[in-house]
DNA sequence: CCAGACGTTGTT
DNA sequence: GTCTGG
DNA sequence: CCAGACGTTGTT
DNA sequence: GTCTGG
């Protein structure tokens, strides 16, 4: 899965993959983003953007905000089944900035868990794919917009570790991923687990 | 019909 | 909002 | 995902 | 051990 990452380029790098968008502001390097947290997004409704919003999908009928600390991924396999995330996979796309995330590792018969970095040989940072929508707090008439990261199966790489990674959407296809013009079946395809020749994964010490 | 859930992961 | 379970 | 809390009563 | 908050 992905339940921690890291975003440590310069704004101006992020801003360079995704050619026209621009950052509302400059955003702050961090080593340990966590649920609930603040992510760098490109969302499908606002095509010359960057922005941050919360990780931790609510669905605009949530009548409760709490169900945002489980809505953290969405497996890419049922996305069009599930009631949570069916309605937003032609409509509410969107790109998460980083440029590693972490997987642990749960080494048998010993309770441990190892931490990994996983990144690209060249450092950049990349995207992973999401979904996202708007809720309104009834309470305080506040908007607040969320976003969840699709997981797929672990390909052979990353299999050495954990069983399932982060979607991630390689720069051919990032403009595609946001164009709601464009159908999710002609998109499914993105979310498929694969090999990536440059990436890299170490374990450490800690986040 | 209404009430209640709506999710993933990992472990057994 | 929509589906599932009772 | 991990880290940290996990509780109530009565008094200020 | 399990839930909550970040």
């Amino acid at each position: 899965m992905c339940g921690r990452f890291a975003l440590t380029a310069t704004t101006k790098d992020i801003e360079k993959l995704l050619p026209g968008f621009n950052a509302d502001n400059p955003f702050k390097s961090r080593h340990n983003i966590a649920p609930t947290q603040e992510i760098v997004t490109a969302l499908s409704s606002e095509p010359n953007r960057l922005r941050e919003v919360k990780w931790g999908l609510i669905p605009n009928w949530s009548k409760d905000i709490k169900i945002a600390s489980k809505m953290i991924n969405a497996r890419a396999e049922t996305l069009t089944e599930k009631p949570s995330f069916r309605q937003l996979v032609n409509r509410k796309r969107c790109l998460i900035f980083t440029d590693g995330f972490y997987e642990w590792q749960t080494i048998p018969e010993s309770k441990k868990k190892i931490p990994h970095i996983i990144y690209f040989k060249d450092g950049m940072p990349f995207t992973f794919a999401g979904l996202w929508d708007e809720w309104k707090d009834i309470q305080t008439g506040t908007i607040l917009t969320t976003a969840t990261i699709i997981t797929t199966s672990a390909n052979e790489f990353m299999s050495q570790i954990h069983n399932r990674m982060p979607v991630i959407i390689d720069e051919q296809f990032r403009k595609d991923w946001l164009d709601v013009n464009i159908k999710f079946t002609d998109l499914a395809e993105l979310t498929f687990s694969r090999e990536f020749d440059t990436m890299i994964m170490e374990p450490i010490e800690k986040i």
